[in-house]
DNA sequence: ACGAGATTTAGACCAGTGGTCTAAATGCTC
DNA sequence: GAGCATTTAGACCACTGGTCTAAATCTCGT
């Protein structure tokens, strides 16, 4: 059989882990130091000592590196996000699932420097969002589908589109994240603590349904 | 006297304006079709006419020319910041006030359409905010001004760090704002009309003293 | 064990990038 | 018009991600 139906991709996923390491580990750490676009394809090639007819035999474009290199990462945050939170039938279980999922994805990011760097990278850099455009729409929909199940019973405000209370939700994600990674040095852990349970309150404040707070507001 | 402690950014400023047009023009045509990193510096030049040499005496490099073109589309857009929300007293008319400021600002931006695609821009590339640091900073300055104003007289929560808050508010304003960019075919005047004062309310959610709601959460 | 055919590999090469530098042209003043 | 500082053109640099060819290697039927 010709190779003309085998993607570059298919020939890297059959290669076994420890040869697959030998690519990711010196593209993580390349992208992890220079985010997406800065980070050079001839110095990771330089530095796995490999050539770039085999780079191109393995992976499409740089993209594509960057995307095995975010989903080596990725496995095993997958069974974090268990399917409670859709099962809640009232707001206080709904938002308490909620908290405890966001902890619990939290703690896995602050156990994985390397993952939080990549993430870090996928939201700052538009070349990466468009390498990794599936998994960011697998997960979008994760989050809509939480979102829809909280309108459902009410836990959600059902006055806006969803996709748009999907995007500001991921835009406040990132952002109440980044603000942390920012000022952890500055905090001791009580304060931290303390912060991160009100910064959980800043996170869903636009996703209550507005009824529940006085309109005093033009 | 020599040149040396003549900068290429004051070289520019001296320039008439009809001189620095011939610059901009282009530069601004090329930032507005490809962003900041995909835009080439030398097919700006070759658009414009002008040589490699000429513009390294006039911009020390690719994001002077960036910051310059925002310089030239941001002036005029100062004057509709007045300080009547600052001097606000109590809640109802703070956030009247920020309303309207919103408003207006709003407006400006749909009628210019290139000074939105380079705060798109602005927005999307790390490396174009390296470029406008100061710039951004001023901004950031001054909602932090705003979101000071509006703590002292109990209309903004006053339990979590300023710079949290104004990083928070910073990115909601151009998530929306993206949001609306993008579904904006889909929408009658009247739908958006509606949506834009509902989401405007999806912008301050955060920002409402918790207390003003009731308190279900974990 | 061998040789044909497919697969894998090395690395020269390509058009492009932002940025530097030299040397000529130009402008300005005495 | 001489002499000097400024301005200009564009060759050149190291580098980018990506293509392509030709050689090496591997596989398999005999």
């Amino acid at each position: 059989m010709t190779d003309s139906d085998i993607t570059p991709r298919k020939r890297f996923h059959a290669l076994d882990a420890r040869e697959r390491a030998r690519w990711l580990d010196p593209a993580e750490a390349e992208f992890c130091a220079h985010g997406f676009e800065n980070a050079s394809l001839n110095r990771i090639l330089k530095q796995a000592g490999m050539s770039k007819g085999r780079s191109y035999h393995y992976f499409a474009d740089k993209g594509e590196l960057f995307r095995a290199t975010l989903d080596r990462r990725m496995a095993g945050i997958a069974e974090l996000c268990d399917a409670a939170v859709l099962a809640a039938k009232e707001p206080g279980l709904f938002w308490q699932e909620v908290a405890a999922l966001g902890a619990r994805l939290t703690a896995a990011l602050q156990k994985d420097e390397r993952l939080a760097a990549l993430i870090r990278t996928l939201h700052q850099e538009r070349a990466a969002q468009q390498a990794c455009a599936v998994q960011l729409d697998v997960f979008r929909a994760r989050v809509e589908a939480l979102l829809t199940a909280g309108q459902a019973i009410g836990a959600v405000r059902g006055d806006l589109p969803t996709s748009l209370l999907v995007a500001v939700t991921l835009q406040l994600i990132v952002t109440v994240d980044h603000w942390f990674a920012d000022h952890a040095a500055a905090l001791d852990m009580a304060q931290e603590q303390l912060l991160s349970r009100q910064a959980f309150g800043l996170l869903i404040a636009p996703l209550i349904p507005p009824s529940q707070f006085g309109d005093d507001l033009p």
